[in-house]
DNA sequence: GGAAGTTCTGGAAGCGCTTCCAATGTTTCC
DNA sequence: GGAAACATTGGAAGCGCTTCCAGAACTTCC
């Protein structure tokens, strides 16, 4: 059997209270007891029981994170960022994937009533009113991750800003007919990437054209941000009379599909079809998307540091960070092939 | 205060054995008590506290999933499975990522003795000796994914056969110089893909030429699995006297950096070099790569399920699980455009 | 020299559960 | 009618830790 504290105190020929104190280097202790008391340990090979250590201190020494089915180049990311700061104050991390966002809840009640962890990163899942209360009133460490929220913490992205420089970018770059492809508008950054567009275009002077923003309802998995909704959006972009020339797509995964769409109608970007996406995740790069960068890394961390921080303190001042964008120019823009004449 | 067992003791007007076990149903319970137990239960909205069960139960009903920093389309694939059946059973996941595989042992250690998880998920890392004795000493369940082992359970897939398949495959289509892109020889996997080349080659009696061999040391990052090591191997592949006119690589990310480097010295593919890769990530859909695809949700979801069954039952048998791989034919390898004729 | 601190240490109590044992009530069977 | 078997229940003990309290061993100070 694992050897207990017993063992060691035993073996070390003093008391359990005292090898507990060892154990987290609390209090004055005598350098030869210590020394005493570490060379047990290390005889026995003793490794604290992290259940019995978690009952006892009420703290698990874990965080969840709750995320939407993980299976993402975003989530990639986001989570390299969380895995480094995590490792770094010594704490492990529980993931749940919520394959339906409607049952984020079910997920924040075992947290909150389990106790299994110290606290909750939620991640690019809206929190109902109910457990906002609930969270709130518990105290419970919840940082919200790709979201905001007026009376939670939340580390997030300036949507807005992104898909105004997107826009504005592509009207820069000469063009009058500037298009939007976008997800499901229930989705949140869905609904600001729209504004950041539209601001662009009033700010450019452009007029708003209602036909020239295109909403796939064909698959609406992920609220539409999927490669198929991509696809045929610009199939039916494709299909309009007078059709942008131009498109900022809320996207990368769905500027995916788009290209797919424009090469089998034997049209070719940005010639005949500038485009911008929006994440900039790892395919960008392979397909030469011009698109959104999103810190994505800086997120992870900046949240894990909070919420650590948050789970430490009682009362610590809320954080609504908001990082903002950068455009990363590629080939799918038309901006390179200028800069080469 | 959170609501404890002797709440919803008093509350139901019975002994708090009583509760526990209507809570774990066991033995038989006057249907009326359960259901005044049942009452309180909801009434209080209790939940069991995690960390008291896991002590006085010494099972945790979580999973360590140990993996090198996941942050690749591989292990997302793989994940989703192990995500899917590790929800059926109701059983939550730690993730821990493991940056140096030198560094596995110590995460070892951690899960073993911390005793903070049921059983261990070991992916595409080496087991010491050592920790394989004590893991078995302990009786501590673990399983190896895309790895093989003599004397654990372990669930992979059939590495030799697919180099097989890709390497006959490409000469199938009419090659005689036939070259391969390997990651460093240090990773098992890259070693027996090698030798399946070589076996394909031998059974199609076509030479192997020791130079059509490339593998770059110029980035060794994830034991050259990796997109720069890809395009660099092309790069001196291409500078080959009677260079192949076919390429066998060792994963879809270097197939990736091959094509670049293939795209950038304005070379077509299939019709000057045919390639085939390994692995089917989601980016070979969007590249157009042949390739060869792992059953990767699959084999998540079979390790998890054995896992669990050892978790349960102290003596099972063993499990040495090979999956076998099967060749996707996209545009890179030209068998598309034969059928076409 | 002894009262009053100070420093260090031992171990009981308690965290919230499961499980075992004993107790009580109920039925069955001769 | 009473012994034996069975069904149901209450609650003590114990899981392995932390923490608090009290005691022991030294110092310090008048």
């Amino acid at each position: 059997m694992k050897p207990t504290i017993y063992d060691v105190a035993k073996r070390a020929g003093v008391g359990i209270g005292t090898v507990s104190r060892v154990l987290n280097n609390s209090s004055q202790i005598t350098p030869e007891t210590k020394t005493r008391v570490l060379h047990a340990i290390r005889e026995l090979k003793y490794q604290p029981h992290a259940m019995a250590r978690g009952l006892a201190r009420n703290k698990t020494h874990m965080m969840a994170i709750i995320l939407p089915s993980f299976t993402g180049y975003f989530y990639l990311e986001l989570l390299r960022g969380i895995q480094q700061e995590i490792t770094k104050y010594q704490y492990d991390m529980v993931l749940y994937n919520v394959d339906n966002p409607d049952r984020t809840d079910l997920f924040l009640q075992r947290t909150l009533r389990e106790r299994r962890v110290d606290g909750v990163l939620l991640v690019s899942l809206p929190i109902s009113e109910k457990y906002k209360e609930r969270y709130l009133r518990a105290g419970f460490p919840i940082v919200l991750v790709d979201n905001m929220h007026d009376e939670l913490d939340s580390v997030s992205v300036e949507n807005e800003q992104g898909a105004y420089l997107a826009t504005t970018h592509l009207i820069k770059q000469g063009h009058s007919r500037v298009g939007m492809i976008d997800a499901q508008l229930k989705s949140i950054p869905a609904q600001i990437r729209l504004n950041g567009y539209k601001k662009a275009l009033k700010d450019n002077h452009v007029p708003f054209v209602e036909s020239y923003l295109v909403i796939s309802d064909t698959n609406t998995d992920k609220d539409g941000f999927n490669r198929q909704a991509g696809y045929d959006a610009m199939k039916q972009m494709l299909g309009l009379p007078d059709r942008p020339t131009a498109v900022f797509i809320s996207s990368d995964v769905q500027a995916a599909g788009a290209l797919r769409a424009l090469q089998e109608s034997g049209l070719k970007t940005p010639q005949d079809m500038a485009i911008v996406g929006f994440d900039d995740i790892e395919l960008a790069q392979y397909l030469g998307l011009t698109t959104i960068h999103q810190p994505l890394f800086e997120m992870g961390r900046t949240a894990v540091e909070h919420l650590i921080h948050m789970i430490g303190n009682h009362e610590t001042e809320r954080l609504n960070r908001c990082f903002s964008t950068h455009l990363v120019i590629r080939d799918s823009c038309g901006a390179k092939q200028l800069l080469n004449n």
